[in-house]
DNA sequence: AATGTCTGCCCC
DNA sequence: ATTCTGC
DNA sequence: GCAGAATGGGCAGACATT
């Protein structure tokens, strides 16, 4: 039995427009109820916007730039009438819904289209490839638009592109499993934080109810959803939050891994679960050597070492080892080792239930740390002077700040919950120019949705960018700034401006915001004419009462940036 | 062969 | 990554 | 407090273009 893709579009629709939870759940469950169990996979990964489990990374190589094309292609109409559209709307998903109207009022078409098929043709993008592909994929695209009615056309848009911005996504879709299959939310959760597999949960439970989601284990070799952090404001908060005391940990600035061990087959995960096994093979044997058990798997972080400072790297040169060629190469230039925090499975014992400090007693238990594998540096305690001198040692070592860990809660996979915390120092700010806007997408299509920054060069009294910013503005802020930027807008970069990124409106440089940020980059010429980028940066005000000539300068910039570094111990 | 554009449930 | 917002 | 949806810098890789 097939089922008609309009089905589905339908009910997108209707999620699409209701905010409540419980309005969403009765559309899930609806859809649910009234799927075949042969569909039941497609019709779970669709929800989520997706035609494969989270852990399998096959990309479709089609991002919005092609997919214009492919609008523009099924639809008749030009690019740029696709861009200024997609300008106006903010969403290539609604573009092609109303471009496709106009045309379909002229095509009368007769094969409807189905679930599986719209499933099939774009699970296919990823293994289109070599010369020519780029334009076999939008063929293919146009294609599936084509024989799409309107609505349908919108939602296989926002398919291609990931982001189907229904408002669904883990949570709700586990309520509605649950209420569909008559089966407890938390079961429900638990058995997705085991397998990372909705379609599976969803089959199991519709086939099982609980009995049967108790069936699905963690199985090693196959990717855990990683266990997140919130970020706390102090000390105080921490404390507070943890009662009275937690475990603090270093908090490192690299990569996730999560390593895998079934007797000599070694796989490392990050955090999106992509399997980066091949980009550290340097590593492959210094973890089989220093975990005593034959099967495990642990969670930690990869961080590069300075040989000379035995200070890290900066994040930046931990990137270049995510690399598919000269891996041996950059294995010398760039040496790197995992700082190992956690365990979830050891020999036949699942330990995901159980808690930090049991876990954390069987990690020290059956890791013998050497130079590339060892046990991030722990303390317990409530003691706030003690975490005051355990952060400052922390930062002194070139480290982000601390992590605090709830010494009771059991591992809980893929949540960012406030069982674990991330302490980092307090925001900087910075006075900066604007000179230009972005617009924004989605529910800030019509309004900018980032500006792009600039900092004073003294020398030559020029603005030199160094960071766009698009977080940090509440609606009412996205809503006045774009009223007051649109009147000064210009068509073209400022003349004592320098801009290498285009923009949908430029601006005499004029208005100055407060930027927040948590550190200073290098960029690339190319991309930022400072030569300096900003690590997320965010909105805080608009400085009313500041001039463009009291921005900040380039040279200023380069002040904090020496001393960040200073601080790192990185430089003399 | 060099350069440019785009993409990534990318990493953070 | 950070941030805001509706539930 | 959770979930979801906006948005950032910067890196390598895949293709397209010159």
């Amino acid at each position: 039995m097939t089922v008609k893709y309009t089905i589905l579009a339908e009910a997108f629709e209707k999620l699409e427009k209701t905010a409540s939870y419980l309005q969403k759940n009765e559309v899930i469950v609806d859809l649910l109820k009234k799927t075949p169990g042969e569909e039941m996979e497609r019709v779970v990964l669709l929800l989520l916007g997706r035609t494969n489990p989270a852990y399998v990374s096959k990309e479709t190589g089609v991002g919005l730039q092609q997919l214009k094309k492919a609008v523009a292609k099924a639809s008749g109409y030009s690019s740029s009438e696709v861009d200024k559209l997609m300008r106006q709307i903010g969403d290539l998903g609604e573009v092609a819904k109303q471009l496709l109207t106009k045309k379909k009022q002229v095509t009368l078409f007769t094969e409807r289209l189905t679930v599986k098929k719209v499933f099939e043709n774009v699970r296919a993008l990823p293994d289109i490839s070599g010369e020519g592909s780029v334009d076999k994929k939008i063929a293919a695209i146009a294609e599936l638009l084509a024989s799409s009615a309107p609505l349908e056309a919108k939602y296989v848009t926002r398919t291609v592109l990931g982001d189907l911005r229904i408002g669904v996504a883990e949570g709700r879709l586990r309520d509605a499993i649950a209420t569909a299959f008559k089966v407890s939310p938390d079961a429900v959760e638990h058995a997705y934080m085991l397998t990372t597999d909705h379609a599976m949960v969803a089959k199991f439970a519709a086939s099982g109810g609980e009995k049967g989601l108790e069936k699905l284990g963690l199985s090693v070799g196959h990717p855990v959803n990683p266990m997140l952090a919130q970020r706390a404001e102090s000390i105080d908060e921490v404390l507070e939050r943890m009662g009275g005391k937690a475990a603090f940990e270093l908090k490192l600035d690299g990569i996730r891994i999560q390593a895998h061990k079934d007797g000599d087959k070694i796989t490392m995960f990050t955090r999106r679960m992509e399997d980066y096994t091949n980009m550290f093979p340097d590593l492959i044997d210094p973890i089989r050597r220093a975990l005593k058990s034959k099967r495990a798997i642990l969670d930690g972080e990869l961080v590069a070492i300075d040989k000379k400072t035995g200070k890290p790297m900066p994040f930046q040169e931990v990137l270049k080892r995510r690399r598919k060629y000269e891996i041996k190469k950059t294995i010398e230039q760039i040496p790197v080792e995992i700082h190992f925090f956690d365990v979830l499975l050891s020999d036949g014992e699942t330990l995901l239930d159980e808690p930090y400090t049991k876990r954390r007693g069987v990690l020290e238990k059956i890791l013998k740390p050497t130079d590339k594998i060892m046990i991030v540096e722990q303390e317990i305690t409530g003691d706030k002077e003690e975490i005051q001198k355990f952060m400052s040692k922390s930062l002194a070592m070139g480290h982000e700040g601390l992590l605090a860990k709830d010494l009771n809660a059991n591992y809980r996979a893929g949540r960012r919950e406030f069982v674990w915390l991330k302490l980092k120092p307090v925001l900087e700010t910075l006075d900066l120019v604007v000179v230009g806007g972005l617009y924004g997408k989605g529910k800030r299509a019509g309004f900018f949705g980032s500006y792009l920054l600039a900092a004073l060069d003294e020398g030559t009294g020029r603005f030199k960018t160094i960071s766009k910013c698009g977080s940090g503005y509440t609606d009412e802020d996205l809503k006045e700034l774009t009223k007051m930027f649109k009147k000064i807008q210009l068509n073209k970069p400022h003349p004592e401006v320098d801009i290498e990124i285009d923009c949908d409106a430029y601006f005499e440089p004029r208005v100055i915001f407060e930027t927040a940020f948590e550190e200073i980059q290098v960029s690339p010429a190319e991309k930022h004419t400072s030569g300096l980028g900003l690590r997320f940066p965010r909105f805080i005000r608009v400085r009313e009462d500041r001039r463009p000539q009291e921005a900040a300068t380039i040279k200023e910039i380069m002040r904090l940036f020496e001393a960040q570094e200073r601080k790192k111990g990185k430089r003399a």
